[in-house]
RNA sequence: GGGGGAGUACCCGAGUGGCCAAAGGGGCCAGACUGUAAAUCUGGUGGCGUAAGCCUUCACAGGUUCGAAUCCUGUUUCCCCCA
């Protein structure tokens, strides 16, 4: 069957949004002209490793570009690394992954992640394979042929591996397996785009030469820039801690995106909504705290709705951003035992809360003016002053930890 | 198999006999300020204690010494090089 496809030049202009380098650029708009010519899609492929269960926004900007490719009329060819994740992507890493999964776990993974997947691309539309399928049948002398490809030169060439060598940091064996295996993914599935973020042009390459080996056509690298996490510097990730999971509640997310540094907002906008570009400009020369807003919105009604993103910005702001109580206040219990005429001193009582773990820490967040009670939010002053309990006051540990005390 | 190097608090990392509960940075916590829980600035960051002070910690186990993160012995883990 024949399709008919956007001008060329079109595509390419919705292709190129948020997109930091395509390699080879030039053989891209020819084999978009083929597509077009022939009327048969390019096959685009991702792959994800099921290393963990979250996916967060950072994954969320090559699969924005799947499902912009699949609008565009293209197939969409989703690759389950459940053989890679055994290794574990060595990619910008300085050091190897510490924890083996099993195949169990990955299986498990797998599962949750297509779900998650599925919030941006549209699976009924896409392929789905595991690359398990192909390497689980290898033998090891096929293993030792795959590996009779690659020199340690090359893979000496790429940055993170030349850097721990320089380092003297160790290198293991089958991590030098991991940009071949993700190489011949793209063999089997005969990709002719593949997307990722920059830090793969190494395995995408190589996917080039494995492919040209095998007299098939090239793959296209067409990589996008590595979304940088809530500290604004570091590489969205989950290890990090600095990462917004597209499963998070939407007021969650909402304090995340608030937390953003006002300098990478303008990338947010580009890599992960639609609005055009110079309106993008437009609303960052205004009011930066209200973009924020707009662009918190905008991403959280992409997995929410709307009005669930609404209410959470509207919650933000009267209970941060203004004066109003917070809603979620949690009941925490108290042991009366532990109150001498109804009073308890003030250390006493905040790590019986379990907001510190330790009195010295409690006396820390006294001293340091942390230390609140009461709707009115009355500062403890002293750390040995005693405090009068009573049934369903509300006691505050800083800004963002807080509880009603429940005697009992 | 041989040789060399290393293991310090959440992380990185200084410290080679007392002034070390241990520099500095990062992270984290709190405060001020602010349009934000951003940025910036300030303070804090082993435990117990109202305090004076006491106790535990520098891979582990012993030892030397009035006194050890620091010296010695053994154990162990890791890295690099040569074979």
């Amino acid at each position: 069957m024949s399709m008919t496809f956007l001008p060329v030049e079109e595509q390419l202009r919705i292709i190129m949004r948020g997109i930091e380098k395509i390699v080879p650029q030039e053989e891209l708009r020819k084999k978009l002209q083929h597509s077009q010519d022939a009327g048969t899609p390019l096959r685009i492929k991702y792959g994800i490793d099921p290393t963990g269960i979250d996916v967060h926004l950072g994954h969320t900007v090559p699969l924005r570009k799947m499902r912009q490719f699949q609008e565009l009329g293209h197939q969409a060819v989703i690759i389950i690394g459940n053989y890679t994740a055994l290794v574990g992507d060595p990619s910008g890493r300085d050091e190897a992954r510490s924890k083996q999964l099993t195949e169990a776990e990955v299986e498990t993974n797998a599962t949750t992640y297509l779900t998650q997947v599925g919030k941006v691309v549209d699976m009924s539309r896409a392929e789905v394979h595991r690359n398990g399928d192909w390497f689980g049948k290898m033998s090891f002398a096929n293993v030792l042929s795959l590996c009779g490809r690659v020199t340690v030169a090359q893979l000496l060439t790429r940055e993170d591996f030349a850097k721990r060598y320089r380092q003297e940091k160790p290198i293991f064996l089958h991590e030098c397996l991991y940009p071949v295996m993700q190489a011949w993914d793209s063999v089997q599935i005969r990709s002719d785009v593949e997307l990722g973020g920059t830090e793969q042009l190494y395995s995408f390459m190589l996917a080039r030469d494995l492919q040209a080996q095998e007299n098939l056509t090239q793959q296209i690298a067409v990589m996008s820039p590595i979304l940088v996490g809530l500290d604004g510097v570091r590489r969205m990730g989950k290890s990090l801690g600095n990462y917004i999971g597209i499963s998070e509640s939407p007021y969650d997310m909402m304090k995340k995106f608030m937390q953003l540094p006002d300098n990478v907002m303008k990338m947010y906008f580009e890599l992960l909504t639609e609005v055009p570009l110079d309106d993008v400009d437009r609303l960052l020369a205004g009011h930066l705290k209200a973009a924020k807003v707009t662009l918190a919105k905008l991403v959280i009604a992409q997995y929410h709705s709307a009005e669930d993103a609404d209410a959470a910005a509207a919650r933000w702001q009267a209970e941060i951003g203004g004066e109003a109580l917070p809603t979620d206040i949690p009941n925490v219990i108290l042991d009366a035992r532990l109150l001498a005429d109804r009073t308890i001193t003030a250390v006493k009582l905040f790590t019986a809360l379990n907001f510190c773990t330790s009195n010295g820490e409690a006396r820390r967040l006294i001293q340091g003016g942390g230390a609140k009670l009461g709707e009115e939010k009355t500062a403890i002053t002293a750390h040995d002053q005693q405090i009068t309990v009573t049934d369903g006051m509300l006691v505050w540990a800083g800004k963002k930890k807080y509880c009603r005390v429940k005697l009992a």
